[in-house]
DNA sequence: CATGAAAATCCGTGTCA
DNA sequence: TGACACGGATTTTCATG
């Protein structure tokens, strides 16, 4: 892992399509070496896998929500139950009052509203706590550098 | 925008360097249909770019927090001052008390410490409330189906 | 759907710590 | 000596009509 698998990482989030040739000269490579690099990369699991970025609005999901979930039991185990959600694109245990964060992408407002009686369906689940995105600034994948 | 374009963005988003062959096959079509399909909905800004999904930890970003960014102003013109901040993964403008949520990943605590000093440095910001992340139960890309 | 062009992948060889 | 980079040969995939 050193600059040369940054710079790689940082054009590949750019542009997974991109030839072997044309990334192995963004970061002075040739091809063969460059893929090395990269296959090595995957097989880490530095480079989870390659994926494409869809507008959600196009897919019927611009709603967006971040839902503090309170809870009354232990919420570590909960995973299973939170992925079950189709709606939820994240869940994480977080410090502090609630107990879980999670991201909820909807196609509406009365959506949403459903997914909040879901999560109550959850065992231990208390409350939660809806705060609605107006407008999304950008979303960008970790820098690399 | 039908079941075979969202079942062929649900293929891609799952493994994007997999041939159109393959692609055609998983979804019921021809390698050159699913290839016109697919050039299509990159054409239309559904699949806005190709990209590779990182483990964070591994580019030593291994510490999430979300912070609920308080204003006394109008932040909807701020989007190149959150931009400007490397460890600011997503940045919102959100209904409720506060006005931006940001999502930040950083090395370390300090760092985290740090981002919030620069936060501060915002034109019209005027408090912060981090919440640090203890796990992670997933992160997954938009539901398609 | 076929066909030429281009890219990915494999592998032998050389080179630098 | 081991890890890495190079570059050519082969196979696969792409993109055009």
């Amino acid at each position: 892992m050193d600059d040369v698998d940054r710079a790689l990482i940082a054009e590949l989030q750019r542009d997974a399509t991109q030839a072997y040739a044309t990334l192995g000269k963004a970061v002075g490579l040739s091809a063969g070496a460059a893929h090395d690099r990269v296959r090595k990369l995957r097989e880490r699991g530095v480079i989870r896998r390659t994926t494409v970025d869809v507008d959600p609005t196009a897919l019927g999901r611009g709603v967006l929500a971040f839902v503090m979930v309170d809870s009354s039991a232990w919420m570590g185990d909960a995973t299973e139950s939170f992925a079950a959600v189709p709606e939820i694109q994240e869940a994480h245990i977080i410090a502090g009052t609630a107990s879980v964060l999670v991201k909820v992408r909807t196609a509406t407002t009365d959506q949403l509203q459903d997914v909040l009686r879901r999560l109550y369906t959850i065992e231990g689940v208390s409350g939660t706590q809806a705060t609605v995105v107006l407008e999304t600034f950008f979303e960008r994948p970790v820098r690399a550098d």
